[in-house]
DNA sequence: ATACCGCATGGCG
DNA sequence: CCGCCATGCGGTA
């Protein structure tokens, strides 16, 4: 199998090309881009996300414009396949008027004459296509873009030059478009897939090889039957929806093209058809358009030969002896060769019937599979349809659903369910004989192949492959190819990468190879692709398949959909995060690009910055706090200041009178509760001011904590970040700081050893650290908030002169003792927790098992999330820094000022709670008769004697 | 018990 | 609501 891009960039052509032309504005590394952007007229070419080809090859593989007969070709392609044009003129859609100035391809809009490139991926959503001919541009097309009334309009296209390079298509899958034009490229790919390339239609002469071959004769070699229907296009659009949607109206109402129109009148105003690529293969089959093309339109006499053009220049020989003429046949479904397929007093398949195949079972044969199934010969290949095997297709049952309208299409007819033998050629030319028949089916028909396992088996199929159907003309052989599961989640056929821009693997494996069994991928699913995703977890074997609906377009598209959603959200996440990076301290990094990302490479692991509260000072100058990792002080440093994850005061060259931490914090309490809510991070506490200001605080490190997570993740992971999908539980967004989302994919990539001091395996000890961290604070604080109630409750209960009704359970240091003392730290000891609880604080804080001890001991069991086993030999470590840092935290807080000591964090909500006595009690009791009253925790003075032993 | 066959069921578009 | 089809399931060999 040819993991080569067979279509178009095939390996050959894009080596060729950055051979051949000293103007390659790189290397033909994937890893080394340089800078330059293909349009000259670019001045504003930065570092943009570009994509990958689907063959792995770097997205620039293609070549600049080289000359002028070969312009269109090089700059599709180039615009196709590869995301180089960068510049902003590109985003902006203006690419076309900056770069294609000087090249063909230009029409005029019929309505207002604006000059409109048509047939680049930017222009492509720039017009429409004229049924009465000519073009329109976007504008005057949506104008009267009234699909119902007007007929005329609709059925867009490409060009002549675009429409024979079926490559482009897919781009839609691929290019990044900016949001704004996502609308409109859904729109006018919609109008593009309406027009649709389709090679593939029904073929009424299947079994009539000589009405095929008289068809063909009397046909251009690109060309391709117009199917009357709108649903024979891909749909690369974002949103598939959509073009269903309009599909359905193609279909369903008025502009429906009327094939018979086109074909005997030859210009009923529809441009070329393409051939929908197999995502597998999207870009690699630039050359594909053997597809053909049908032009009805008028100027397809002068597109043509820059269509041969643009194809001969593109495939990586001249063209092959064998032409590989998708030549859909004439019909205007009815055509007579199905005629005889009458079953239920009903015609085979009627026009509809055969015009809505679903697109899943679009044939997506790429070049170099269609040129191994025809070999050598001069056999024409005809592409039926494919479909992906089943759980069920692959099991050891040894049926194939077949697709019924495939099945009634392509298939011979049969009349009785016990149907007939098929005789079926595979890739290698060995025969199977299939039973190929059909079970009735709520009066219907289910048709299936029987006796595939074998096959399936000799080719290695499994659940997600593809096979193929083609048929060999004019003998009318039936071919059996296969193409093993994308990389990708293939999850359909149709449509198999809307968003996806994993190219490289998209084809590990294709039936028709005649190389052997040697080349496919043993493997395919364990392939990762670019976006990390692990198409192994999601497609292995039956569980892959399972759910049955799981693969259907909709659920998939919804799916990505979420994804690529997810994409934007952690694009910009990811973008934060990197602020976050610190380059390690005295290094200078050197500045690598790869494939249009600028990365500062260090050679040692960068550090993740100091989280930092960005502010406006009183002067509306932008400035930051940080905080001081030794006193815990807030320090005002200029914006722009770059701060490495540890900090403390000494290191305040910005505010030389405050590179002591005895020097009093510049921000009150009061304003750092102002500030911390700034971080717009989400707050959800209902605590008290003070309760909530650390919370706050704890939020916000959270959350700056989830953005350096990102940097992990984008550290740990290929590039860019933005791209990759997740695929751990749908609860684990982008983003997501637990402990599973964290760690690299199983099975990605090499296992880190405990020891490892990779930068991933660094920062993620870094990352858990700072998370022990975090919770040792908060737990700290909750034991605060605890004990504070608690004397507060207290109190009330001894102003209440309830105290014997009190049943002490406990010892409970006194939080107050040692305000501001660290020699004081408490030994705290929780309080079991009897009876009811009301208190949810309280109750969290009674959880632990553990009693009388310290309560950061007990932090990693109170902690759900973390499970205690999880990292024991640096657990204790770790806490024990934390503890360290929660001491000085604690202190810090304490000596804050009064707004905000940690022990008097009231919990100020709930009518149940308890209130919080001022007074130490030793020996009291808890009040635990009164389920009203909790038990509140009683305070043992005696800090350092635990309760239990 | 197992495999196969044929049909039924039900999710989903 | 309907049709498709993936899969379940009972009957049979």
């Amino acid at each position: 199998m040819s993991s080569s891009p067979p279509h178009l960039p095939t390996s050959t052509t894009a080596t060729t090309a950055n051979n051949n032309n000293n103007n390659t504005p790189c290397s033909s590394s994937s890893t080394a881009l340089s800078k330059k952007c293909f349009n000259s007229d670019c001045t504003d070419f930065k570092s943009r996300n570009g994509w990958r080809l689907r063959s792995g090859l770097p997205s620039f593989a293609i070549d600049a414009p080289r000359p002028e007969t070969e312009v269109l070709v090089t700059c599709h392609l180039v615009e196709i396949l590869n995301a180089y044009y960068e510049c902003s003129a590109y985003e902006e859609g203006s690419f076309c008027e900056t770069f294609h100035s000087r090249a063909s391809g230009w029409r005029c809009c019929e309505s207002c004459g604006k000059s409109v490139h048509c047939g680049c991926i930017v222009s492509i959503q720039a017009f429409t296509l004229l049924d009465a001919g000519g073009i329109a541009c976007m504008a005057c097309a949506r104008k009267s873009f009234v699909l119902e009334s007007n007929p005329q309009i609709l059925l867009t296209a490409t060009s002549a030059d675009v429409t024979s390079n079926p490559a482009w298509s897919p781009l839609f899958y691929h290019a990044p478009f900016p949001e704004r034009l996502k609308d409109l490229s859904v729109k006018s790919w919609s109008q593009l897939a309406g027009s649709g390339p389709v090679p593939w239609r029904q073929a009424p002469s299947l079994f009539n090889p000589s009405a095929a071959q008289s068809e063909l004769q009397t046909r251009m070699p690109y060309e391709v039957d117009r199917l009357d229907t709108g649903e024979r296009f891909s749909a690369p659009s974002l949103e598939k929806r959509k073009v269903e949607d309009f599909s359905e109206k193609f279909i369903n109402g008025n502009l429906r093209i009327r094939l018979q129109d086109i074909v005997e009148n030859g210009n009923a105003g529809i441009i070329g058809e393409e051939q929908p690529q197999p995502p597998s293969s999207l870009m690699e089959d630039a050359s594909g358009q053997q597809f053909g093309i049908t032009i009805p339109y008028k100027s397809i006499s002068e597109s043509n030969s820059q269509i041969e053009g643009s194809v001969n220049a593109l495939q990586p020989a001249p063209p092959p002896p064998f032409t590989k003429h998708f030549h859909g046949s004439l019909h205007n479904g009815v055509d007579s060769s199905v005629d005889g397929h009458i079953r239920n007093g009903k015609p085979r398949t009627d026009a509809r019937g055969r015009s809505q195949l679903l697109p899943r079972y679009w044939p997506r044969f790429t070049d170099g599979e269609l040129q191994q199934i025809s070999g050598n010969s001069n056999a024409v290949i005809k592409p039926l349809f494919e479909k992906m095997l089943s759980a069920s297709d692959a099991g050891r049952i040894g049926r194939l659903v077949l697709p019924k309208k495939c099945a009634e299409a392509y298939f011979p007819p049969i009349s009785q369910p016990e149907g007939l033998p098929l005789r079926v050629q595979d890739s290698k030319g060995k025969e199977w004989i299939f039973q190929f028949r059909f079970w009735p089916n709520n009066n219907s028909r289910m048709y299936v192949l029987e006796g595939v396992t074998p096959c399936i088996q000799n080719m290695q199929l499994q659940a997600g492959d593809i096979v193929t159907f083609s048929r060999l003309e004019p003998e009318g052989k039936l071919v059996m190819g296969f193409r093993k599961a994308t990389s990708a989640p293939p999850s359909d056929q149709d449509n198999v990468s809307e968003f996806n821009e994993d190219n490289e693997t998209s084809q590990t494996g294709n039936g028709v190879s005649t190389k052997g069994d040697a080349e496919l991928d043993p493997s395919p699913w364990s392939k990762v692709d670019k976006s990390g995703y692990i198409a192994k977890e999601v497609l292995e074997g039956k569980s892959s398949i399972r759910k049955r609906k799981s693969s259907t377009l909709g659920s998939k598209s919804k799916r990505l959909r979420i994804e690529n959603e997810d994409m934007i959200e952690l694009k910009l996440t990811w973008e934060e995060a990197q602020g976050l990076l610190r380059p390690p301290p005295d290094h200078v990094p050197s500045i690598v690009a790869i494939e249009g990302f600028e990365f500062e490479e260090y050679e040692d692991a960068p550090v993740l910055g100091k989280p930092t509260i960005f502010a406006t000072d009183n002067v509306g100058q932008k400035i930051q706090w940080v905080q001081c990792e030794d006193c815990l002080k807030w320090r005002k440093l200029p914006a722009n200041a770059l701060l490495p994850s540890k900090w403390a005061c000494s290191s305040n060259t910005w505010d030389p009178e405050r590179s002591l931490c005895s020097v009093a914090q510049e921000l009150t309490a009061e304003q750092l509760e102002d500030l911390l809510p700034s971080c717009n991070l989400v707050v959800t506490s209902k605590r008290s001011k003070d309760a909530k200001k650390d919370i706050d605080r704890v939020e916000a490190l959270e959350g700056l904590d989830t953005l350096a997570n990102l940097a992990i993740l984008g550290e740990g992971e290929a590039f860019p970040a933005s791209s990759q999908a997740t695929t751990k539980h749908p609860r684990h967004r982008p983003g997501c700081s637990c402990i599973v989302c964290i760690q690299p994919p199983s099975g990605k990539g090499p296992k880190h050893k405990q020891t490892c001091t990779c930068n991933v395996c660094q920062t993620v000890k870094r990352r858990f650290k700072t998370l022990m961290m975090k919770r040792e604070k908060k737990q700290s604080e909750k034991e605060a908030e605890t004990k504070q109630s608690e004397k507060e409750a207290e109190t009330t209960r001894k102003k209440q002169q309830e105290p014997s009704a009190e049943k002490l359970l406990d010892d409970e240091p006194s939080p107050c003792s040692n305000t501001g003392s660290e020699s004081g730290s408490p030994n705290k000891k929780k309080t079991a927790s009897e009876g009811s609880d009301d208190d949810p604080n309280r109750m969290k804080s009674s959880t632990s098992p553990f009693k009388g001890q310290i309560d950061l001991n007990i932090q990693p069991e109170r902690e759900d999330e973390l499970s205690p086993g999880s990292d024991s030999g640096g657990m204790m470590r770790m806490l024990q820094d934390a503890t360290e840092t929660y001491l000085r935290m604690q202190k810090f807080l304490s000596s804050d000022g009064d707004n905000n000591p940690s022990g008097n964090h009231m919990l100020s909500s709930g009518g149940t709670r308890e209130k919080v006595s001022d007074v130490i009690m030793l020996g009291s009791s808890h009040q635990d008769a009164d389920k009203d009253h909790p038990p509140a925790f009683s305070m043992n003075a005696s800090a350092s004697t635990p309760a239990t032993g």
